[in-house]
RNA sequence: GCUCAAGUGGCGGAAUUGGUAGACGCGCUGGAUUCAAAAUCCAGUUCUUUCGGGAGUGUGGGUUCGAUUCCCACCUUGAGUACCA
């Protein structure tokens, strides 16, 4: 009976899910587990794409999967879960497009994935599955949502608490005494004040304390896909998905204070044995850097003038502005521009702190629509800045437009003030010296400032700029306005940059200090704004040689002429008054402590990580538990939960904007009733609006980890009974990609949850492994061209064999090097005279061009007549063959696409090869961790290892199934033994290609030996059956047992059977190996030495030279150096 | 630029504390079997060679009796990050 992968693959799949082989016990433990320690292995769960699988996506489950099966063998109860992470962008795309429901393309999706991932035999628990997109699931998330809002970080117990402790707090002590990680810019307040805030102002105050709250955020807008994208959505400046552009715009939007655990993400980095690539690029995201915070004064020498300051802010206002003014608006700037009025007037110009519709500076003119909010102010400062407003409106305009010019020119000829009432007395500002705050990792080299650089959007800009300079510096921000935030990133090497004429004050000597603006500083970093210290750091010094600003040296002994001096461990300050001669470290302390002292500064820990937006404009994604009163948000309780998604007609967004769920028509919560209801009952006083916005695709898959431990609990989002038994992952494998998303937001959920005595861990994966990409290896078929892509002069397309083509192309090559005549042979070789005369044309380039590589057999060649039926404009093509015929296609590693026409099916392999053939070939490939090259044709090793091992059971020609009794040779057990051996470390190391290697020589060993004893096999099965479930099942329940192979015990490594009494030493000269020569362990190293002087090899090898020195090493080699 | 990872036959890769470089497999070559093919089995397969040998793990140095392994410098490739003060 031969091997039938088929037959025994089915068998035993459906075995194991009649059986539950693989169900997972939660506590209390009983039969064969009752002591049973817990394992817990975790794959990243898929998010079911239409695509299917392909060969790369099960790496890590088989890699994982041999890891649960190794561990059951071992006597654990393994927890092996699996599940989809089944909210996500392309479904909704696909719902866009075709109107089918994501519900529904997503289940069918699930079952592709399913049926594909059940064909490779995997160990999965699969009666705990999770679905992040089902209410039974997404409820929890809602959940942990209402949680975190209903939390705050307090800095002094360095926790998450309950918010009622920060509002009792507030009402004993108002907010000054509390440290709590929150908005920026909180004014402080009493008990007494908090007392008397309204509801709604406490709310609004609340709110910025909470863990997750909302904010007018900067977001990164992809108008293509209609939704805001997190930063590790974007790729060099485009949507990661689709690759569509990505602008900044201020939204409101949740946002989690992931912030407030920068530091716990830090330091539990130590405590898990993750893959340090990956803690490094966490770190690197978090970005700590210690520093001291620093205040330059601004010396007020020459107070500004506000007057027409471009900011960064009014420069995109006025773009807003210019591009949604109203028809009325646009129709009497075409008049004015032409000069119809008697002036000449400039559209949304800069007067103060207001932009005006239209002015004239030199006739001090203005023209206003009526009705802004802020009108009374404006008229007000216009007033007093001795300007006419004429107002108009919308209507007057449209109607008449010459009774409006008119209006306008006599307001110029005849000015009077415009009718101001109730015009509050404008307060006159006093001029307090403003204050520059920058954070800088190098307080210690604050002796050598020599200027000081804002982003040319800080706000203080337009306010400091000196008259003089304000041309250019109005120049310079509108110019770097223009440059796109690509542009900036592109563009590093030239400096540029404006002089403000303003100066700061040096705490420390008096001294004065250019503010300059310019780009490199950015203003989203530490308060956009730096101290230059042009010797001590490169940036700085360039921009210093740049404009010729003086470069002080406060580095003891150290030259500065090239370059600035960034090294800080082994320099000694200088020049730097009470510094002088100190030490990086001595110097931060105690610069700091004189900041400190003077009240100037303080040491200061920065992180780059910023708080992640938590709002989707998108359909397909968990609804917030929330609904709106007056403007605040609030929690649903969270016994009505889940709250579904509604239905919709459409996907996108809506006319006016919204997000999709602004189509549904039940999206309206009712306090009362405690449900979702219409949105035409909406009242504000019992029926509020909901939540429009849906939670982002990471939501989900920050904690479904812990779901798995008790996946059907409706009660709870998991047993505390089953939390504290599998307590957190053991082994985690999935993809490096998801390094500072997934991978981040998951650990910062955990410790939340964690700090709220949900879970017993603040780390939720102790160990994570990331198996590499499995690349495909694209086919080309060589397409020969003329001249120019002209393919005119040819009747047919043709297609030229790869070694034909490196023929041509060197035949070519010599032909030009020798100048040879090109009519030569190698064109008759071919033949094509036939096909056109004019030889010099076809002296052209070649285009590969990607064929499936579902057309290309084993030894890389085209199956032509499937490649002809592929596409109608190849039914004709000519194919230059080998000499022999075939043709052989060109072969290139790339990764895994649809596009690429290199995607290999799972389901195919498993057909024609078996799903354990798979599993080991993916294994064997190489390191798991390393990405590596698909390629079919190297399965074949494999399946015969398959076969050789079914042969071994099934003794002699007949192929009967048939195995001894007999006591097994010292020699057999030496090859189980060893083997199991290395099969332990392997598995221990997640070297899992070696191990298939191991078995290889294992079979092939006892083939050898003709070795069918049960004593060896029934070890031997164990041992595969990881890797190799099936045939093992198989060969198992042939053996006579009547339990399934998962829980059988795992061999036992016994020394024992490896001591050898001999060895065969290598013969070393100088190094290098010669030959060997077979010795006694027992021999002493004079006794080797000996014997080996006197072998006739050893003298042949010496020439009778005498050797200068022997090296003996007992049990390894010898060396002789001669 | 910075950080990290990696460079070994025609290919995937092996060599776990420095000790026989190229395990295992693919591919290739030759042979057996077959009417033939597939499958299977056997032998060979780093390069070079005057068949004694000699060289060889990205390059150049170093440490050592001995280096793919340790140290220094450089080159190349891949990944992450990007004016982070």
């Amino acid at each position: 009976m031969s091997y039938n992968h088929l037959e025994i693959e089915n068998k035993w799949q459906k075995y194991w899910a009649d059986n539950q082989t693989f169900k997972a016990q939660n506590p209390p433990l009983s039969g064969a587990l009752k002591d049973a320690p817990k394992f817990y292995v975790l794959d990243m769960f898929p998010y079911p794409s239409g695509a299917g699988l392909h060969v790369g996506h099960p790496l890590g489950y088989i890699a994982s999967d041999i890891y649960a099966r190794y561990k059951r063998h071992k006597g654990f109860n393994v927890l092996h879960p699996q599940g989809y992470d089944s909210f996500g962008l392309p479904a909704e795309q696909y719902a866009i497009q075709t109107g089918q429901h994501p519900a529904k393309t997503t289940e069918e999706n699930i079952k592709t994935y399913r049926r594909q991932l059940d064909r490779i035999g995997f160990s999965f628990d699969w009666s705990r599955e999770v679905r992040t997109s089902s209410p039974e699931y997404y409820k929890w998330t809602q959940w942990i949502f209402i949680q975190l809002f209903n939390s705050w970080y307090n800095k002094d117990s360095d926790k998450a608490e309950d918010i009622s402790t920060l509002e009792a707090i507030f009402t004993t002590d108002g907010n000054k005494k509390v440290t709590a990680v929150c908005d920026d810019e909180i004014a402080s307040f009493t008990a007494a004040a908090w007392k008397k805030f309204s509801k709604k102002k406490q709310q609004k105050i609340l709110l910025q304390y909470r863990l997750t709250f909302l904010s007018d955020t900067e977001v990164n807008w992809c108008r293509a896909l209609g939704t805001v994208l997190a930063n590790d959505e974007i790729v060099n400046g485009v949507s990661e998905r689709g690759g569509h552009p990505v602008v900044r715009k201020k939204m409101t939007q949740w946002s989690m204070r992931i912030s407030a655990y920068a530091q716990r993400l830090l330091d539990g980095l130590q405590k898990i044995d993750w893959p340090q690539p990956l803690k490094d690029s966490q770190t690197n995201w978090i970005g700590r850097s210690q520093g001291a915070m620093v205040s330059f004064k601004v010396l007020p020498n020459e107070v500004p003038e506000k007057k027409g300051i471009l900011s960064y802010k009014t420069i995109e206002e006025i773009k807003a502005l210019r591009l949604n003014s109203s028809k009325a608006s646009k129709l009497l700037w075409d008049v004015l521009r032409k000069k119809k009025g008697s002036v000449k007037f400039r559209q949304q110009y800069v007067l103060g702190d207001f932009i005006t519709d239209f002015v004239s500076f030199n006739k001090k003119a203005i023209v206003e629509f009526s009705g802004k909010e802020d009108e009374i102010e404006r008229a007000n400062y216009f007033a007093t800045e001795g300007y006419t407003v004429t107002y108009i409106s919308d209507k007057e305009v449209i109607d008449n437009i010459n009774s409006v010019i008119s209006k306008i020119n006599n307001g110029i000829q005849f000015p009077k003030i415009a009718e101001i009432q109730k015009v509050p007395k404008k307060k006159i500002k006093k001029e307090t010296s403003k204050l520059i705050e920058v954070f800088t990792t190098r307080p210690d080299t604050i002796f050598g400032v020599s200027f000081m650089t804002l982003a040319p959007e800080h706000e203080l800009v337009s306010q400091i700029t000196t008259d003089k300079q304000r041309k250019a510096v109005n120049n310079y921000i509108t110019a770097t306005a223009k440059r796109s935030e690509r542009d900036r990133m592109a563009d590093v090497k030239t400096i540029s940059g404006a002089f403000t004429g303003a100066y700061a004050e040096h705490p420390f000597t008096g001294k004065k200090v250019q503010i300059w603006i310019g780009d490199y500083v950015l203003a989203s970093y530490g308060t956009g704004a730096v101290m230059a210290v042009p010797c001590g750091d490169q940036r700085d010094y360039d921009f210093a040689k740049h404009f010729d600003i003086n470069i002080p040296n406060i580095f003891e002994g150290v030259d500065i002429s090239e370059a600035a001096h960034e090294d800080k461990n082994e320099t000694k300050i200088a020049n730097s008054d009470f510094l002088n001669g100190l030490a990086y470290k001595k110097a931060m302390k105690t610069i700091i402590y004189e900041l400190e002292k003077k009240g100037i500064g303080y040491g200061k820990i920065n992180y780059r990580l910023r708080d992640a937006v938590f709002s989707r404009q998108r359909y397909w994604g968990e609804p917030f538990p929330v609904y709106y009163k007056n403007g605040i948000p609030q929690m649903i309780d969270a016994k009505h939960l889940p709250i579904a998604l509604p239905e919709v007609e459409k996907y996108l967004p809506t006319e006016d904007g919204k997000p999709p769920l602004g189509n549904a028509t039940e999206w309206a919560w009712d306090v009362k009733a405690n449900k979702v209801v219409s949105n035409a009952k909406i009242d504000n006083k019992t029926v509020f609006t909901l939540e429009l916005n849906t939670m982002p695709g990471w939501a989900g898959s920050s904690w479904y980890f812990n779901r798995y431990m008790d996946s059907q609990n409706s009660e709870e989002f998991a047993s505390k009974e089953a939390l504290d038994y599998w307590q957190d992952v053991d082994l985690y494998i999935g993809g490096s990609e998801h390094a500072t998303g997934h991978l981040l937001y998951a650990r910062f959920w955990q410790k939340f949850l964690f700090d709220k005595g949900i879970v017993p861990v603040d780390e939720f994966a102790k160990k994570l492994i990331n198996q590499g990409m499995i690349t495909g290896t694209s086919a080309f078929v060589y397409r020969w061209e003329f001249k120019n892509g002209d393919t005119s002069g040819l009747k047919k397309l043709i297609f030229v064999s790869k070694t034909q083509m490196e023929n041509i192309i060197e035949e070519r090559q010599k032909a030009e090097n020798s100048k040879h005549n090109l009519d030569n042979d190698s064109i008759d070789l071919l033949a094509i005279t036939k096909i056109k005369s004019d030889s010099e044309n076809m002296w052209s380039h070649f285009t590969p061009i990607h064929a499936d590589v579902a057309f290309v057999n084993t030894s890389d060649e085209l199956d032509i007549e499937a490649f002809k039926n592929w596409r109608e404009e190849y039914k004709n093509a000519q194919f230059i063959t080998e000499d022999d015929g075939s043709f052989k296609v060109g072969r290139e590693v790339e990764k895994m696409s649809k596009s690429k026409y290199n995607v290999v099916n799972p389901d195919a392999i498993c057909e024609e090869y078996g799903a354990d053939s798979l599993r080991l070939f993916e294994m064997f490939l190489g390191p798991l961790e390393q990405s590596k090259p698909w390629k079919t044709s190297g399965i074949s090793g494999v399946l015969s290892f398959l076969k050789k091992l079914w042969k071994l059971y099934h003794g002699g020609e007949e192929g009967v199934f048939l195995v001894s009794e007999e006591k097994a040779t010292k020699e057999e057990l030496k090859t189980l033994h060893k083997t199991i051996k290395k099969v332990d470390d392997d598995i221990a190391n997640f070297s899992f290609n070696t191990s298939v290697s191991s078995f290889m020589i294992a079979v092939n060993e006892l083939t050898a030996l003709k070795c069918n004893k049960r004593e060896i096999l029934e070890g031997l099965i164990v041992l595969i059956s990881p890797y190799a479930p099936h045939i093992a099942e198989e060969l198992w329940s042939k053996l006579g047992n009547k339990d399934s192979i998962a829980t059988a015990e795992f061999p036992v490594f016994d020394a024992n059977h490896l001591v050898e009494s001999t060895k065969n030493y290598p013969i070393s000269f100088n190094g290098k190996m010669r030959f060997t020569i077979e010795f006694s362990l027992d021999l002493s190293k004079e006794e080797i030495e000996k014997a080996v002087l006197e072998n006739e090899k050893t003298k042949a090898q010496l020439q009778g030279r005498t050797p200068k020195k022997v090296i003996v090493v007992p049990g390894k080699i010898v060396n002789i150096v001669g």
